[in-house]
DNA sequence: TGAAAAGTTTTGTATAGACATAAGAGGGCC
DNA sequence: GGCCCTCTTATGTCTATACAAAACTTTTCA
């Protein structure tokens, strides 16, 4: 019951009672314990049960309800924290030689096509970008970005023959939101050859569109070919570290 | 900067504070106000400015440190909440009609590959399943799944030509911790068919592997066609809902 | 000069009390 | 029975205070 680990008192109450749930020993709809009688049973004051309970309630574990108290809540949280790649970091994580290889670089206007997938309403100047990235000199995924000059215009300035796109996006603009879309898909044949992979054989396809505030900054495709990679998400509710990993 | 929607002062004072972050206005390594500052600005107490302050240190996006102060966090985070879906909730949200039909149901020894799945060393008794999700009657995810008999004994007498085996798990098996893994592959000819889809195409392979505690209770394979699914996640940093959301 | 000691500042944790708010429980009235 | 009002209870938020721990700064003393 008293777990030694957690050395302050909220933080075991926390685990305690976390743990309890996430054995079952505490089924979903169970009440839990009202503050004062975890007050009595850790001999502490209710400020510091609260301390416990919020960012359980907060996390979506319970569920508290003036009068009535607090509850395991019914529905399992039935989301999962996905850790997207850097590319360079993740091939040298695996121990592999990491290879970059700047394809095309082209400033002009955004097509029709790609003023959809910056999701903007005028024609607007684009730094269009083919990357590709190689693990032990095999082709590992294929980026192809569109940055939104109007709102990032030092990227025209940046040697993306030396520094991958998303890195130098990652650590100069700040960003605020970013939609992730993962799908499976026959890629065209052009894109199979650049990968090396039989025409027919299925990709990854990763889409990442960021926002700052209202901006839309940067749009990017990357393609992995389906037999060499996973997306791995591993969830451990305690809101502790994200211990993602990747085959 | 005072955001009308959020009621309470805690809640105001974190998510003005979170604002200046994410919108970069406070770049990593500034340092934010001390806690005697904010009491000043806001009027308010000091718990009331930790309270606000101690979950944005425990979500990793501020760094405290004693004496020195508290300091915009340096690596930006990367990882996203992706929605996984409860497959017959999200037909139905989609507005289509969902059905589900079983097409095998065997208790048998775990086959040395399905040992595999399942992680176990010895062979065990496993319920193996296999249903067919469909929207609209056409088909719309491959269910393969086996279930530790051995860890959740209760399922080999519930009747799953009713109740799909994802719902009844959730609701009735407590679990601790899941992996998911995302790929895309070109699935067998037997696959498609059931899919029906070419035998090329493409499929987004979604596969869970679930715990409770060291006991492995389920593995499960979906298998979706390509053309139709993507999984989408919304990154909005604030730790509030997560508005993911699916085409 | 240089290392140890003392002081200062900031965060971390906890207490006790106060008032507000929501909502279930029960009683009385039509 | 059904409806409204009041009472009660549990949670929600906030204050004021206290002491502890960490870490940087200054002073002291060998």
């Amino acid at each position: 019951m008293t777990d030694l680990k957690d050395a302050t008192l909220h933080k075991r109450i926390r685990s305690d009672i976390s743990e309890r749930i996430l054995s079952g020993a505490w089924p979903p709809g169970h009440r839990i314990p009202y503050e004062h009688e975890l007050m009595a049973e850790y001999g502490c004051s209710r400020m510091t049960v609260n301390k416990a309970l919020a960012p359980l309630a907060e996390s979506g574990l319970i569920i508290r309800r003036r009068k009535a108290g607090s509850f395991v809540s019914r529905p399992r949280i039935h989301s999962v924290v996905l850790d997207i790649p850097d590319i360079p970091a993740e091939v040298t994580a695996r121990g592999e030689p990491y290879g970059y290889e700047l394809q095309s670089r082209k400033v002009r206007l955004a097509g029709r096509r790609e003023i959809e997938e910056l999701g903007l309403d005028l024609p607007v100047e684009v730094l269009a970008l083919r990357c590709l990235h190689r693990a032990s000199g095999r082709p590992f995924a294929l980026e192809e970005r569109l940055i939104n000059l109007a709102a990032v215009p030092e990227a025209a300035d940046v040697d993306f023959m030396r520094v991958a796109p998303g890195s130098w996006l990652l650590s100069h603009v700040p960003w605020t939101e970013a939609e992730h879309r993962i799908s499976a898909a026959n890629v065209p044949r052009a894109t199979s050859i650049l990968l090396g992979i039989e025409a027919q054989a299925a990709c990854l396809v990763l889409e990442r569109q960021t926002w700052r505030g209202d901006d839309r900054i940067t749009h990017v495709r990357l393609t992995f070919p389906g037999e060499a990679y996973d997306l791995v998400a591993r969830f451990a509710p305690q809101p502790a570290a994200n211990p993602a990993a990747r085959r």
